[in-house]
DNA sequence: GTGGTCTAGACCACT
DNA sequence: GTGGTCTAGACCACG
């Protein structure tokens, strides 16, 4: 379910967050939708509980999801969440990477080509649309 | 002239690699230029050598840079940067990016616009020479 | 264990390169196998940390093993090894070595038995297993 | 003449004491025959004096040539000096990259071609033989 | 415990 | 002057 790269030099709970926030911005998990608990997570992805744990605590601290006590974890919904801030830094890190492709010589056309990949992937993953 | 966060996660060294390389694919820094000497630099950054030393490594295992013991440090011609390897990775790294910037909400054609700043910025650099 | 030579010319950590490049390829050490941590390896050798440091990081860098901050580091299995540059870089410098030796008298034929010496070096290390 | 890699780490007078011992090793510098003047030489490769002054001296430290004040160096005659030593080192640095190639995936019939190429490389440049 | 970064300051070889 | 290596010792984040 999650893809987390243990080698990466990105630490795990980052990782989490980072998959956590994609989820929450584009509602697969759904407003006040209840997050698995800290043990769950845990045993599937045979990971330390204090990783999890350390992502939720900065998933709340970013305002994506609230914790109530005794309770467990909820997602807060989108729009109360600022998502431009994301979509900017976004970009910003594409125009550095795209520009980094073309010094090393990648033609324009291709990186178009990349774009349609990149697509298909993410499409084929939704249930249409 | 360097802007460095000393505070940020992301390491000083790495920060000062980021920046001379965005220089040079922007030549900013022209092939073959010298650049500061590792002590000069350090003294301007107020910054150890051997922080500067590493950023000056690194570019020189990305192929960004040649260090001439003795002589200096200077910018790789672009023409021999080892581009095969690169541009893969480069490649793998775009779909990733865009991927994600797709799942974000970000459209295709907004995407291709970026394509289009990041070329002018680069070949913004050549005209001149 | 290791033998160094701290006079030599040839950097501390550039020597012990050389000699975990030997353990990896002849497969003393094996996939995934866990290197001694920085740490232990200094005060093992009686070298400071930061020497060590760069050899792991320098091995890291060429591909033969990952670090995981935190965990440690690991031999990297050898299909993952980014061969075609490598490969390419390898002939070339082989082509220059051969030519020096040819030069400076050595018959074809002993260059021959020195792959069959270099073929059983490498390919002893797997019968094992 | 002398091909010498200015950016190569190994310094540049280090790279004219190995040409030379390999010049001589092979007779191309006959026995007792002049080398050309320092002065000469620093002007030919457009490189400081000093460095080809301190590859004569050791050159001279090597035993590879002898020199008489006020008249120039001179080669020593190779039956004087002990090739073998350097054949020796050749090829243990030979059955090193072999077995880092094999381990790379080289195949075997690879290399050998590659002697072969070196061969002619080799042979090419002499007068028949 | 692990790898990683940084500083301070010394020393070396090369040009 | 240059790049490069090494030590000593401190600090950080991760698991």
């Amino acid at each position: 379910m999650f893809q987390l790269d243990i080698r990466s030099r990105v630490p795990i709970y980052e990782q989490l967050v980072e998959k956590f926030k994609d989820l929450i911005i584009n509602e697969v998990l759904k407003a006040d939708e209840q997050l698995p608990s800290v043990r769950q997570m845990a045993k599937d992805l045979t990971i330390n509980p204090n990783t999890i744990q350390k992502a939720y605590r900065e998933l709340e601290h970013q305002g994506y999801i609230y914790s109530v006590p005794g309770k467990g974890s909820f997602v807060t919904p989108p729009s109360e969440i600022n998502k431009g801030e994301k979509v900017k830094k976004m970009k910003q890190e594409l125009i550095k990477l795209i520009s980094e492709a073309i010094f090393l010589g990648v033609q324009k056309e291709e990186i178009v080509s990349l774009i349609e990949e990149a697509e298909r992937s993410v499409k084929g993953g939704e249930q249409v649309d």
